[in-house]
DNA sequence: GGATAAATTGCATTCGAAGTCAAAAATGTT
DNA sequence: AACATTTTTGACTTCGAATGCAATTTATCC
């Protein structure tokens, strides 16, 4: 009752405290809405006169212009959605396209699939919203992908392409980079067997990367190679440690991970737990370098994505078809850069 | 030119298919724009019979509501402005935020300090989009938390909390936190000399955690304990090694780290470069239990926060306050959970 | 100085959905 | 069947800023 009454009474005296409109403005200033409008668009017709009587009052009122109802007018919320299947993968990405996006004077409505919340379901909650455009690090169906289309909205792939959909993506060269990978361990001519712990099979960058993997070594004449699944994280590697010698009966001379996560995973099993010396006795290479790849504990050999130019080069093909809705869709593919690292023998 | 024309003849087509707006459905339906308006409204007046009819023109038509104008008239977006200082830290975190937002119906904005982005700047822009409310995981100055009172935007701390300002935060004990894991390194008999790695001097949180530390070494009769700072960075976490080290002369019996990445980063120069064993020569632990302190390679005795109960915390507080303004302001302050590890010795 | 061109300003309308209120329809009562 | 009640429905207005267009002011030129 009494906490009834008080709230009410606090929920009274805020909205006596209206927000101040263009319009309140332009009535402390003696002009008209029109005029302040103007004055807060970038090379519109106002004289300077006009523009410090404005922009005094503005300071004086403290007005901020409302960027909900100027996207209505506008059609352009100034918003584009990015979409991640799991946050925890790729912090850096995100960070990085949020950064870019913000000097674009664009914002960014962060959707996860985390939970495996319902794509379709948050597809709605995209359209609602009026992005001008998203970013998906995720994957969706052809039927997804079209109602991008329909909807005019454009759509940009980061780090997966649909090879036979006409959809714009930024990826990196998965295939490339792991044949790099390949030659690494090839060359230093220590590594006979081989075991692949790759990603889940409906991964489509892990496919590629175990493609380029298998490719490369069948060009080497290594045919027989152990190839276990994981989920991409730390855990699934070191299981996917523990079934390679399953199958085996012993450790390969290297193993090569479709991802740093899984790579960690399986040097920690190898090395803690199963007594294995890596890379004495088995070498390690993953894929993505992320930050811990660098990590003295780890010092893993892999292939690092150039997060910095994919992103910028996603953000501005975004940014280029919304602002151009004609363009048509480009895949742009990065070379990965290799790093070495002591997880792998000479 | 070629290029110009085409692009605007796609143009043209596109802006032929326009929006379908809640009028077009009406009109197709046979009824009035505030039925179709009403059918969206949970708990509206509506008979059976219209219902079936609009949702059928609905379907008919792929009428998605426009989130934009319906905040401009309802003065709520329903979208809320997480304001992170570095993503890279706590990926789970905003993860976590953006799943219990999303359960709420609710859309998370995101915006990062990343690149040391003006704040007021940050602050304008949120002003702009009409959030809901904020959740506040940076360092805010008391005028800029002063702007949220003025502006009635409800806003929660995060992990940080202002003890002398009337503002709502959730965060986690971090005196109790590091007492615990003072007591472990005592408990176990093993520790003479300790050494504090602290964070940046400006962090509230570091100060908070060094404090308890010095604190309840006091209470055990160690006063002397070298102290140097680093920036919450793997990389502070090596070079702050070495600064003790030179300072002390010897490495002491345990280096306290005011997070688990300058632990990860003290523990790699420790052993890999300066030939130390841990636990043998140093123990070392952490504070947040983020993924890696569990991992083998680290096995990091640390204080996890329960960033479940935090993040849930979080919102609903932030809810209930956007819900009803009327609300004081309220202070959660979780316990961290000791984690143990082998990177202590006993 | 007067005519004309150019820049500036205000009026009125628009964006799309929601809420108010009164009219209309459905329901219940005797 | 006549009336009172309740439920549904639609016309109209509102939110806050942007914009086409006409009116007004200012600048330019001979």
């Amino acid at each position: 009752m009494a906490k009834t009454g008080s709230s009410t009474r606090k929920e009274n005296l805020a909205s006596t405290k209206r927000h101040v409109t263009s319009y309140d403005v332009a009535l402390h200033a003696g002009v008209s809405q029109s005029a302040v409008s103007r004055c807060f668009k970038p090379g519109a017709s106002v004289s300077k006169k006009m523009r410090e009587r404005v922009m005094t009052a503005v300071k004086e009122m403290g007005y901020t212009p409302n960027a909900i109802a100027r996207g209505l007018i506008t059609r352009r919320s100034n918003m584009v959605a990015v979409i991640v299947s799991n946050l925890n993968f790729y912090p850096e990405v995100v960070s990085e396209l949020n950064a870019r996006f913000t000097e674009r004077g664009v914002h960014v409505l962060l959707f996860t699939l985390d939970h495996e919340s319902d794509v379709s379901r948050t597809l709605e909650q995209v359209w609602q919203y009026q992005v001008d455009g998203v970013i998906a690090a995720a994957h969706l169906s052809p039927d997804e992908i079209a109602t991008f289309e329909e909807r005019n909205v454009p759509l940009v792939f980061y780090n997966r392409s649909y090879e036979d959909i006409a959809v714009s993506s930024v990826s990196c060269d998965q295939v490339g980079g792991e044949r790099a990978l390949i030659n690494r361990l090839t060359e230093s001519g220590q590594h006979e067997s081989y075991a692949i712990i790759t990603g889940p099979s409906d991964s489509v960058v892990s496919m590629q990367r175990t493609r380029g993997a298998i490719d490369r070594l069948d060009e080497s004449g290594i045919t027989d190679v152990t190839q276990v699944s994981g989920d991409y994280g730390y855990k699934s590697g070191r299981r996917a440690v523990q079934e390679i010698i399953e199958l085996r009966g012993s450790a390969p001379d290297a193993i090569i991970c479709a991802n740093d996560m899984m790579a960690f995973g399986a040097m920690d099993e190898l090395r803690f737990h199963l007594e294995y010396d890596v890379p004495g006795d088995v070498s390690v290479v993953g894929f993505d370098g992320v930050r811990a790849a660098s990590w003295s504990s780890f010092d893993l050999a892999t292939v690092a994505q150039p997060v910095e130019s994919m992103t910028e080069a996603a953000v501005s093909m975004l940014m280029d078809r919304v602002d151009d809705q004609g363009l048509p869709p480009e895949k742009r593919v990065f070379s990965g850069v290799l790093r070495d690292g002591s997880s792998v023998r000479n």
